[in-house]
DNA sequence: TCACTGCTTGGGATCGATCCCAAGCAGTCT
DNA sequence: AGACTGCTTGGGATCGATCCCAAGCAGTGA
């Protein structure tokens, strides 16, 4: 498991507690009961006089006391969760889908009482290496390469369990981590069934797109997706070629074009659209893009050759985050509820490790179309 | 300190431990040694003979054993440290410079062994309602309004000590944990001498950015500060206006304009250049813009209104962050080594921790000129 | 040979909470 | 009156590590 020596642990030593925080023992004393009582107080239990309830109540306020959270969890296991995201840390915070995340699940943690940590991938110095070996191997990369190490995330028993967003190259993290015996929930797909999952329908939410533009006359129809890689842009492309192929005996509507950006962003999606603009004899007159970015980088390319949105060309998107408020003309998009999700990853979450729900349940959130100014 | 009854804390019932975590003591037994020697050779104390330590290494790693840092924490204080950020949770990960600082404190963090946890502020009740009071006073909200209460972080004895990002409306923070014992390093500019602090000199990159301009021949300036209560933007503007004002016998140089965006961000900047055009009879030549994103809306708003950068108009940001460089034309900007301050933040925090250094101390570190084509 | 020193090692107490078991007590039923 | 039930309460053990103290042991010098 391990090859060095273990690293030395930093001993704190200085000054840490100026001023010492009350214990339960103290309340105890001062309100003339046992610890066993005080913390039956502390925890609710019914079996407590209403009397003297208030007489601990109290000690406690006169005190100002706060109950340790380090010991209780010695005793009643973690408390904290952890959201895991398999990514470098650079890369996660400019990305609105995964800022939206963190919020919603740092707000859910928090309305059921659980702290949730935050940890990231970490520069991976042995990856960092193969890297290199893979740039002259002609490979891109312009940095050392990252991963999350599952025993991050095991070890030190500080978390309760862990939910990770699914991403390119999860490389069966969810995996271990379940069999390390740590409660998991995975947000999008997991790449094991034996894992709980949340999700979108990203399928359907490809097919509300296409079948949007179908339904606003477009019949030339073009599909840029999210990374190949990525499953919910795979699920979102699949939905949106299936609704055109479904309608086209009845409306004539085609895919004329269909290819997957390296990423969900916007220059992504402009370099894209300008590659379809340019093999195309004739433009597409509308485009299902994979994200709201790379719509937004689409927008920029057709208006950039001199067509108009939507009458030329009708874009739509997915997500919903704020690229398609900002962009001009704002975006038709598909929404998808982050902040449902996130609460369900939680309470799914929550629910296992409380032994309240099993393995391998997965749970899909409705998506939902919203028609702006880049459609008819 | 509190009001109502004590939230009822969530009993960890389940199974949370399917396959039991080696122990310490089970390490001794299998090595043959008591627990205090295996102890000591986890902490790399040197009064154990190298033959007895290989045993127990070797035990260690047989049964894959990491120590229990719930425990470890419960003899020797808190490890973790925390990294407050006291802005509400989505406008956080959107701005590329909490995005690199949360990387850098995050990384410097591990470098130094230490796990860093991230909170943001909670949505406060209270604080939504007065929001709505000032909505009604014809000020502009658009949600509830948001603070991070200090009991989060100095109840439960979670935290070993905190890094506070500095922002607008710090509110005391600072100084109300330092009171409660825990150890405070601030980002920025501290409201309390009393604290730890680290920082940008953005006085003198202010100085360095105007002296730039005015070298390349710019002698109209216009500065386009950050927010008006944030003390760095407040610094950055004030060297600059000292720097114009020095060599204004020498060169004519001078300050035509000088205003305040609501935050550092690209629409800001795009609005308070727009202005900037609109009020004054002659447009400037140069601007000193109080962000990169800041510098991004003005060059937005600066060839929008037909001006050619940098013949016409020299612009110059401040961070060098991705802006900088995705902008067209790029920027030059005063790169600020963010890494940097969040590895001196990191550290003096752990002295601190650690009883090494006293409070009251300030690191500031050097800024530094990026040119790239936004001026000539 | 004895005392002294210094290096290793083991055992018990400890951190602050929870949990289990049993004791105390009042009320009820036979 | 005695047994039984159910509600309160207190004490001890426990979680898994660290820290302190003292014991064991070998080596040194007188």
């Amino acid at each position: 498991m391990r090859a060095g020596p273990w690293p030395r642990p930093r001993s704190v030593t200085g000054p840490n507690t100026p001023a010492r925080r009350a214990t339960l023992k103290d309340v105890a004393r001062r309100a003339g009961v046992s610890r066993s009582t005080a913390s039956r107080v502390l925890n609710d239990h019914p079996s407590v006089r209403a009397e003297v309830r208030q007489r601990v109540t109290t000690a406690m306020a006169d005190l100002s006391y706060a109950p340790d959270e380090v010991a209780r969890s010695l005793r009643t296991g973690a408390n904290v969760i952890v959201l895991a995201i398999p990514r470098p840390p650079r890369n996660v915070f400019a990305d609105a889908y995964f800022s939206s995340l963190v919020a919603g699940v740092v707000e859910a943690g928090a309305a059921l009482g659980r702290t949730v940590a935050i940890v990231l991938s970490d520069v991976d110095p042995a990856g960092a290496n193969s890297a290199r070996v893979d740039d002259a191997r002609g490979r891109e990369h312009s940095g050392p390469s990252f991963r999350l190490r599952p025993d991050r995330l095991t070890s030190g028993g500080l978390f309760a369990g862990a939910i990770v967003t699914a991403s390119v190259g999860l490389d069966g993290l969810p995996a271990q981590l379940s069999a390390a015996g740590l409660p998991v929930v995975v947000i999008g797909d997991p790449d094991d069934d034996a894992v709980c999952s949340v999700d979108v329908d990203n399928e359907r939410g490809g097919a509300m797109a296409a079948g949007h533009l179908v339904a606003t006359g477009c019949r030339r129809l073009a599909l840029l997706g999210g990374p190949e890689a990525n499953a919910s842009a795979r699920s979102r492309q699949r939905g949106a070629r299936i609704e055109v192929e479904a309608s086209t005996t009845t409306t004539g509507a085609e895919v004329v074009w269909h290819a997957h950006a390296d990423e969900f962003e916007v220059a992504a999606g402009r370099d894209l659209m300008r590659e379809c603009l340019a093999d195309l004899p004739t433009a597409p007159d509308g485009i299902v893009a994979g994200s709201d970015a790379i719509a937004a980088g689409v927008v920029d390319a057709v208006t950039g050759a001199g067509l108009r949105i939507p009458q030329d060309v009708a874009v739509i998107g997915f997500d919903d985050l704020s690229p398609a408020r900002t962009t001009r003309p704002s975006l038709t998009t598909v929404a998808q509820p982050i902040t449902e999700v996130a609460a369900h990853a939680v309470a799914r979450l929550v629910a296992l490790v409380e032994g309240r729900a099993q393995p391998g349940l997965r749970q899909v959130s409705k998506v939902d179309l919203v028609v702006r100014d880049s459609t008819s």
